[in-house]
DNA sequence: ATTATTGCTCTACATTTGTAGAATAAAATA
DNA sequence: TATTTTATTCTACAAATGTAGAGCAATAAT
């Protein structure tokens, strides 16, 4: 299951805030806000996709993700690379590499951190 | 204005064949074939997002892509880097970096691409 | 020439998505 | 306590998507 582009986004607000109450959840709409009804239509929807679950709190519903954006993010990329790279990831990462517009310093920050990851490879 | 995930596959098709009638874009696909309706409805939509166009032969047409995968890619990438990592390639890179199992000789191709892509910014 | 095949457009229909009003219940406030 | 605000569910409806049948016209095969 997948979550639709406004879902995405409503996804991104829990992930910031980690837990919300249908206010705080709306408070992160900048205007024109949608209507309540719009977000507890989502959240309802998200709910039985089994990305979010709420606690009860009295009547009302204090509501947090139940997929980490870490996790929900690597499995959207992993479909990219699936997708569009054959399945290569080393494909999708030079590609990216190349037509993303990183500063040089982006790009050493980058570079450490790939050497990082080779020396764990190597122990 | 998006390609659906249908709409994307065709499109991988049609980057791959270059340019296909009918009969060469049904074959791409694997048994059970959808209804050739089924891809003359989705190329006519493409048609009309402009994504696809195609060259009249006689009653027929050979398709082909109006947008290269490259950039169609690229954009896409963009999408998720702002959605998700605040608009900062960076984050996504290294996010990256870590979260695909990139195999050991996959990050020293990397890393070569990336010292490659370090001296052209220093030119 | 007659028939079969192809590919196209039109139409159709179920599902998913974006969005929200109406009704209702609980909670806050006057 | 009476009133206002807030959160929820139900219902609704338009647009987008996935999928394909019916009908047709051009082409290919017999």
């Amino acid at each position: 299951m997948k979550l639709s582009k406004a879902e995405e986004q409503l996804m991104e607000h829990l992930w910031r805030l980690q837990k919300a109450f249908m206010k705080g959840i709306l408070d992160c709409y900048a205007e024109p806000k949608p209507a309540t009804t719009t977000i507890a239509t989502m959240l309802k929807r998200m709910a039985d996709k089994g990305f979010v679950s709420y606690k009860l709190y009295g009547n009302s519903r204090e509501y947090y993700p139940l997929i980490a954006k870490a996790e929900y993010f690597s499995s959207h990329v992993n479909g990219l690379i699936k997708s569009f790279f054959n399945n290569s990831a080393s494909q999708f990462a030079s590609f990216f590499t190349r037509e993303t517009n990183l500063t040089a310093t982006e790009l050493e920050d980058l570079k450490k951190i790939i050497e990082q990851e080779i020396d764990k490879k190597k122990k």
